[in-house]
DNA sequence: AACATTTTCGCAAAGGTTTGCGGAAATGTT
DNA sequence: AACATTTCCGCAAACCTTTGCGAAAATGTT
């Protein structure tokens, strides 16, 4: 329990406290000598410096918040481990809450945020927040914060996104090309920002081809997704399932397995993911790459620039990329 | 950027800061009535504590750090949610910091803890760790650590972990009650504790059947997990193959949809998993539960006794159950 | 030797909070 | 009214670091 100070360090070389602070950050103020006596005893007591001192007195914390719905995700946790280690790399740390979806939590998360002073924030927007008072508060602040994967429809906020328009009329085009006559396709929770993107596109690039069956159906989560699934086979004979999300293709892989369809004789299957789930199958579910790990690096390097101050609100998009498998 | 502090309340007032502090406190020595007006003021004014302030004066930071080799992890990610949730509920919040299984970052990362003056440290050791130094300066700090998942073998550290052994136990038993002659058993990386434990426990149960015919083997990650059981099939024409863990479960799984083979039927599945994976497939494979929620909650009152005092070291453990699929 | 310049360092304030102690004001007791 | 109590509040130090400014010491210049 003995944590050395630059008191200590100063008392036992009999200098000042001063001079040791620059000392350590060779301040050219301090003569070589001197300066390698106190980094060598530095050294010896395994001085390490006080992180809520020199906040205090810089303010500048190095601290970095990111919030989550929860992090154990599949697309979540690869956001979170690509910033980690970005922000590691440039000497951030990452403080990591969930709000679990809980508007109340997202308000105290933000609290905490503030009154540790981070220096930015990254925040995906739970399902049912609609008072955006705790990240105004952060704009007062000048704190940046940086939305992603659900964000608010505001303007002039800073927005990581993948490109959902995009990726969905990239689905569209595939399955157009295919001589289907009917299309389930599963979404997520109505209210979310991507949900709302992607179901648009979908739904305007089919406009052009009413011949085709286009069947919309949303589903909260897996389970759900499960039973629409089965719930729809019963009653029509879609050619392809496109799902918007590994959540929902989770729930409709279980469908078509307990059928014992196979895929993509019985049925295609597309899907929009990071690539994890779809790759645990044989053959392969071909999927539209959203990379967790793309959009991080993205994040992170705007956060960057945001601190730095270079940088208008502005709505970035992570390209959209076809990743074949064999299910379709 | 105007942040409001105690000072300020204070002023505006024409209170002394210490009034101002007690009263928001609820200190008994301050009066109902300032206590009201200041208590009325703060919250007008938004005041929120300035944590780094806090720390540094009561040399107690409500902070605990969390290291992990990876978050995109299909267990830590559980673990992690876990703690993060139980210590937000206790007033806690948690730094995570990934050590890519790199030991020099390993280093780095317990140094930032102790920057930062967390009260204790969650950490699953890097697969190459040798060097317990960092660990060892947490001790001399008093700071608590507890081990999870990869733990040191060392005595006299907190340690949590699964009941590996019993799992291994489970799994053999399992096995044995069926007529499977030939039984292939893949685990992960020879230098994970985990991976020790439960080869040693499963081999020690299957020598008092000496005719049934055990074949071990190991893999780093799941493309070796995959070529191996390729080979392993080629070879041998085992009636079950047991699996570690998830990693493990997964290369297989593929080798066997690129077989076309099914299972219970052509060849039997057994793993050790948090159920995630298991139940993408149908039928659902059978496993021995490792639940990184529980270790998790476990974890985290555990370390709760840690701070305040009352706990000697210990290992403690999670349960394993048996979940039933319809895979064995 | 007298002066100007540079090198090297220390003083002190500041950042925001907590807390032991002591003192003034209010209240109670005879 | 004189005293003892209780209630309420402020002073000041402490936590550890950074940094502007000024001053002493060393060096250079004539």
């Amino acid at each position: 329990m003995h944590n050395t100070t630059l008191k200590k360090i100063s008392e036992i070389l009999g200098i000042s406290i001063s001079t040791v602070s620059r000392a350590l950050k060779h301040h050219p103020d301090i003569s070589l000598k001197t300066r390698q006596k106190v980094i060598d005893l530095a050294e010896a007591l395994d001085y390490e410096p006080n992180a809520s001192a020199v906040q205090l007195r810089t303010r500048n914390s190095k601290l970095l918040g990111l919030m989550v719905p929860t992090i154990s995700n599949y697309f979540y946790e690869t956001f979170i481990a690509a910033v980690e280690e970005d922000a590691r790399k440039q000497g951030y740390s990452v403080m990591i809450l969930q709000s679990g979806n809980d508007p109340v939590i997202e308000l105290e998360n933000l609290k905490l945020f503030r009154q540790n002073r981070v220096s930015g924030v990254f925040a995906c927007l739970s399902l049912s927040t609609t008072d955006m008072k705790g990240f105004e508060r952060m704009r007062e602040l000048d704190i940046p914060v940086v939305f992603f994967d659900n964000v608010p429809e505001e303007d002039g906020l800073h927005k990581i996104c993948m490109a959902d328009e995009k990726s969905a009329q990239l689905a569209a085009e595939l399955i157009l090309q295919q001589p289907y006559q009917s299309v389930l396709a599963l979404f997520g929770n109505p209210q979310l920002s991507i949900t709302k993107k992607r179901e648009e596109a979908l739904k305007l690039a089919f406009q052009s081809h009413p011949k085709i069956e286009l069947l919309v159906e949303h589903a909260g989560n897996s389970e759900e997704a499960q039973n629409i699934t089965h719930a729809m086979l019963d009653k029509h004979q879609p050619d392809i399932i496109f799902c918007m999300s590994d959540e929902i293709l989770i729930g409709v892989l279980k469908t078509i397995q307990q059928r014992g369809l196979h895929y993509p004789d019985n049925i295609a299957l597309l899907t929009i993911s990071n690539g994890t789930i779809p790759k645990l199958f044989h053959p392969q579910i071909t999927y539209i790459e959203t990379s967790g790990e793309k959009l991080g690096r993205l994040a992170f390097s705007h956060m960057l620039n945001c601190i730095n101050g270079n940088s208008e609100a502005k709505e970035l998009l992570v390209d959209a990329v076809l990743v074949k498998g064999g299910s379709v």
